[in-house]
RNA sequence: GGGCGCUUAGCUCAGUUGGUAGAGCGUCUCCUUUACACGGAGAGGGUCGGCGGUUCGAGUCCGUCAGCGCCCACCA
């Protein structure tokens, strides 16, 4: 079937190709009987694109009962690949939008990409090097456009991916963080967040990342313990003995510096003791003499080199030597205890980690990398005897996450956000309800970290990214003085209100990539485009779904952002889910080779069924998921089982022009219906209820596995099998009818059960029952008008409560009599009588209710069991002679086998089971006999504790004379 | 140094207001019955990491110990 797009019904297709066939014979026999997701995924997805049917309705309902569900897709790097992480993610926020848009609400799912400031350019820059040119060369105007050009390129290949998801944001909406709308949006915090003094430019110690040569934010900077070597070097009494003169130890006296870091020396200004350290108390206020700093440079100045000692309770008493280094330039420790005494800041290395060509540094040194820089010293130091000891040293390291290179503390005039007012604002509103975590335990990691929070260096010297909106006189050369068009911030400055030039430069830098993401729930809704009509329909977002590797880097700079430009957290619920690792639990990462696919693996399961293996595993604590292929194996299986289901159900309905409405199984008079079908109705509503609360309360795998259980265990294998009997029977004719009834209303609504999960295959089935037999719905999902035929837009079921209440004794019977058919299915399996023998079963059902429903359940039975004969009576006279026996209820069931069974073995069966019977019964005996229990019990604890004593009480006594009858 | 998570059947894991344990896979047995062998029927398998406490009752709450994993932190 092909698919075009102006075709307002692929149904009409359908119905026609059925009305053609001749009315015995159902289109749905086209079906074939393996499932093959290839073979509907992309025509459908095609389908509901070229129908727009993700996208809510122009305007937002007049009718306010109406409910409203939108979220923002984190959004993926332009240029990554899509990973099983967003598959995960992806997938559970395209149940919750499909759920919601079955249900009426307007809805909206907003999707869109990331620049990816840092991770982009290095790409493009590695490409530019394999081509023998660096960026300098392109220009900053042609470099920006042959990176926006590959990410355009790479844009298509990662919304392709997300599709082959079956996901169904709205793609009408789709936005980049780089884009027009979500330009004006980070201009505009920018010049807010100034304008109040939350963003300010200043010169302090950065993370610098001497590859990308750019400062880059704390948190993206990763620790790692890593073995190096702790120098302790000889720092002479400036007025002692000349020191290179006599390079020997005996020569001092001299303070002992303990560094790791010993090429840093040449920026040291002090060294610093603790003021109530004993034993070095008395150095405070000598002068000591950097190590190595007469060695020749002719440009030194004599006393460069000579530094005080000084008194600073940063100093840790008893690490090392209990002497530090002051560095103020390349240490943010330093840089404190600097500006606390007031001393210089020396930038002793430069933007690319060598040491710079600066007076303190040797000649010899200037231009060497620090690495080896950090050899030269040592060795220097070990000629001129200033090398007192270096011992193994176990310290963390911090390296660039994205580029793998050692971060360098260094002194850098850089954009900051102050971020205490920011999280303080985030804080409260936490406090006040305004947000929370799923699962909760996330609270606390997000509010520990608010509570510390640094500010926030915003400003990375790069290309590619926002350009900082922020101006300066072109004869401000160290800029200096920032001018920033707070009033009008998508426009250059007239001029410089200092001097009144016009003449004015842009900030060459640009902003972190998080800027702009941080903007996101407001930025998609187009904030602050005057008259934002999604901003207000939408803002605040409903729920936003992610990892927690990102709860700092993104959720609580959204937040922040949100609250100090809106007033309103972005959104109500932050439901964060785990990391997906691989089968041996082990981080998937591109080193290790242990990726999968997603998309190979949805080529391998199918959609639905990779969907459907992935929520299953979800858990409500988060826990991360080992993947394995099992599972996606299983969900494969799954979408088989249904499919055939299907295939089976359309093979017994007939073809039938006129709807059927979905209420009318549900007014049946119960004396039309048969155990069974009420019992399947009523599994099928505690189904409804129990996945509608599990999706309510984010409990995907719940709501997956439950579903599949009802599916599979209760339609599938009793109640289709049933349905066989009772549509074949010829005594019952009429039966025939109301089973199809059955048939079609419950798996209809299995069907839009399991839509959120496994879009593809119910649509498809659904699309295909409905032309075989339409359903009419009693509502209607009202996000849109349009006369579009899919499952995507029929309301989710509802349960029928009165129903429900009114059927469940019955159907709770009904139990008993499958219950039976598993006894005597066992006793058959253990005596290992064929399948070929008729059997003669006799149960004995004193208590009236079991009679009744053993005897209503004869059908159920007769079609279970092959049966030679069937007694249900309420008392039997004499005990049946050498027969197999079991319990269920109240009630014995004998298969006599006369001759056939194993005494011995059949009684040592049947005490294993009196066994455990006796003991369950005893202990609840106990129970109910302690008076402790019986007080404080509820009553229906207790009421469901004495009527399982006494069911026990039975079933005891029955197993009792079983055994005795086999003596 | 702080904080968090995990430890339940051979394996992978559920188990949300405390009422003596469940699923899938695997194992064993049986069945090609006309939706599906990508299937059906049945069985076996657990002192819920150790110890202590609260309670009439604890996998579930508290304490403690052990193992594994993660996050945060300016000991040079």
């Amino acid at each position: 079937m092909t698919l075009h797009t102006s075709d307002p019904s692929h149904l009409a297709a359908l119905n026609s190709d059925a009305s053609r066939t001749d009315a015995a014979q159902v289109p749905t026999t086209q079906l074939l009987a393996s499932f093959e997701p290839k073979t509907i995924e992309a025509e459908l997805y095609a389908y509901w694109e070229s129908q727009n049917l993700f996208s809510p309705a122009p305007a937002a309902p007049a009718d306010k009962s109406t409910g409203r569900f939108s979220l923002v897709i984190p959004p993926p790097n332009v240029t990554g690949v899509l990973h099983m992480g967003h598959a995960l993610d992806n997938t559970l926020q395209d149940i919750l939008v499909r759920w919601h848009r079955m249900r009426g609400d307007d809805t909206v799912w907003i999707p869109g990409t990331d620049h990816a400031g840092i991770a982009t350019q290095t790409v493009v820059e590695r490409q530019l090097q394999a081509e023998g040119k660096t960026r300098d060369d392109l220009g900053r105007e042609a470099f920006l456009a042959r990176v926006y050009d590959w990410s355009m390129q790479c844009k298509g290949s990662i919304l392709g991916q997300l599709k082959r998801l079956g996901v169904s944001p709205d793609w009408q909406r789709e936005a980049f963080t780089l884009d027009e709308a979500r330009m004006l949006a980070v201009r505009q915090a920018f010049a807010e967040l100034y304008k109040r003094g939350l963003i300010y430019r200043g010169e302090y110690i950065v993370n610098w990342c001497p590859q990308s040569v750019s400062a880059i934010s704390d948190i993206e900077v990763e620790y790692r313990e890593e073995q190096g070597m702790l120098y302790h070097l000889k720092y002479r009494l400036a007025d002692g003995p000349a020191p290179e003169a006599a390079a020997s130890d005996s020569v001092g006296p001299y303070l002992l510096v303990a560094t790791t870091r010993p090429e840093t020396i040449f920026g040291d200004v002090a060294v610093a003791v603790h003021p109530d350290d004993a034993t070095l108390k008395h150095w405070i206020g000598k002068t000591v003499r950097v190590p190595l700093s007469h060695a020749p440079n002719a440009s030194a100045d004599e006393s460069v080199g000579l530094i005080k000692v000084i008194a600073d309770d940063a100093v840790e008493l008893g690490f090392g030597t209990g002497a530090l280094k002051i560095t103020p330039a390349h240490d943010k420790n330093d840089f404190e205890i600097g500006q606390r005494h007031n001393l210089p800041r020396p930038v002793i290395l430069d933007l690319y980690g060598r040491l710079a060509n600066h007076p303190r540094v040797p000649q010899a040194l200037q231009g060497v990398d620090r690495f080896e820089a950090r050899k030269q010293v040592v060795a220097m130091l070990d000629d001129a005897g200033l090398l007192a000891e270096q011992t193994p040293h176990k310290h963390r390291v911090g390296y660039s996450q994205r580029h793998g290179s050692v971060i360098e503390p260094l002194l850098s005039k850089q954009w900051f956000v102050k971020t205490t007012p920011l999280a303080q604002a985030a804080l409260e509103s936490l406090k006040k309800g305004e947000l929370r975590f799923i699962p909760e335990r996330w609270t606390n990691d997000y509010t520990r970290w608010l509570e510390n929070i640094q500010d926030w260096c915003i400003s990375r010297q790069l290309w590619w990214g926002h350009q900082i909106p922020a101006w300066y006189a072109a004869d401000d050369i160290y800029r200096e003085f920032p001018i920033v068009n707070v009033d009008n911030p998508q426009e250059k400055p007239a001029c410089c209100p200092r001097t009144g030039s016009t003449d004015l430069v842009p900030d060459p830098d640009v902003l972190d990539t998080w800027f702009s993401s941080g903007l996101w729930p407001m930025s998609t809704l187009n904030w602050p485009q005057k008259d934002a009509p999604d901003f207000h329909r939408f803002y605040p977002t409903s729920v936003l779904v992610t990892g927690f590797d990102i709860i700092f880097f993104w959720v609580a700079r959204m937040t922040m952002m949100g609250l100090a430009l809106t007033g309103q957290s972005p959104f109500e619920t932050v439901y964060i889910h785990g990391l997906i690792r691989d089968e041996k639990g082990q981080k998937m990462s591109k080193s290790k080779g242990n990726t999968v696919d997603p998309v190979l693996a949805i080529d391998q399961y199918g959609c639905d069924g990779f969907r459907f293996g992935l929520t299953s595993l979800v858990t409500y604590g988060g826990q991360d998921i080992k993947l394995s292929p099992a599972k996606l194996e299983e969900g494969k299986l799954f979408a088989n089982k249904l499919w055939n289901a299907a295939r089976f159900v359309m093979m017994n309905l007939p073809q039938q022009a006129e709807p059927l409405n979905d209420t009318t199984l549900w007014a049946l008079p119960a004396e039309a219906l048969t155990p069974l079908d009420r019992w399947i109705m009523a599994r099928y509503q505690e189904t409804v209820v129990q996945a509608t609360q599990d999706l309510a309360a984010y409990r995907f795998g719940e709501y997956a596995v439950g579903v599949q259980r009802f599916a599979w265990d209760a339609f599938c294998d009793w109640y289709v099998e049933m349905a066989k009997g009772q549509m074949r029977d010829p005594d019952t004719p009429e039966r025939g009818a109301t089973t199809q009834l059955v048939l079609r209303t419950v798996l209809d609504g299995l069907l839009r059960l399991l839509h959120p999960v496994m879009p593809f295959i119910t649509e498809k089935l659904w699309q295909t029952l409905q032309a075989q037999w339409p359903v009419a719905y009693a509502e209607r999902a009202t996000h849109t008008a349009s006369s579009i035929e899919s499952i995507s837009l029929v309301p989710f079921p509802g349960a029928t409560t009165e129903w429900l209440a009114q059927h469940q004794a019955v159907a709770h019977q009904t139990q008993i009599v499958l219950e039976a058919v598993r006894e005597i299915r066992h006793l058959r399996q253990n005596y290992k009588i064929p399948h070929a023998t008729a059997l003669e079963v006799i149960i004995v059902a004193p208590e009236a209710e079991t009679l009744a429903a053993l005897r209503d359940g004869e059908r159920i039975l007769r079609h279970f069991i092959r049966l030679e004969r069937l007694m249900v009576t309420p008392a039997l006279n004499e005990k049946p002679a050498q027969s197999a026996a079991g319990v269920v209820g109240s009630a014995q069931i004998f298969v006599p086998l006369a001759g056939l069974i194993d005494v011995a073995l059949e009684r040592a069966r049947l005490e294993k089971v009196l066994t455990k019977a006796q003991a369950e019964h005893a202990q609840l005996e106990k129970l109910l006999g302690n008076a402790g229990f019986t007080q404080k019990a509820t009553d229906a604890v207790i009421a469901e504790k004495q009527s399982q004593l006494s069911e026990l009480a039975t079933q005891v006594s029955n197993l009792q004379t079983q055994v005795q009858a086999l003596a």
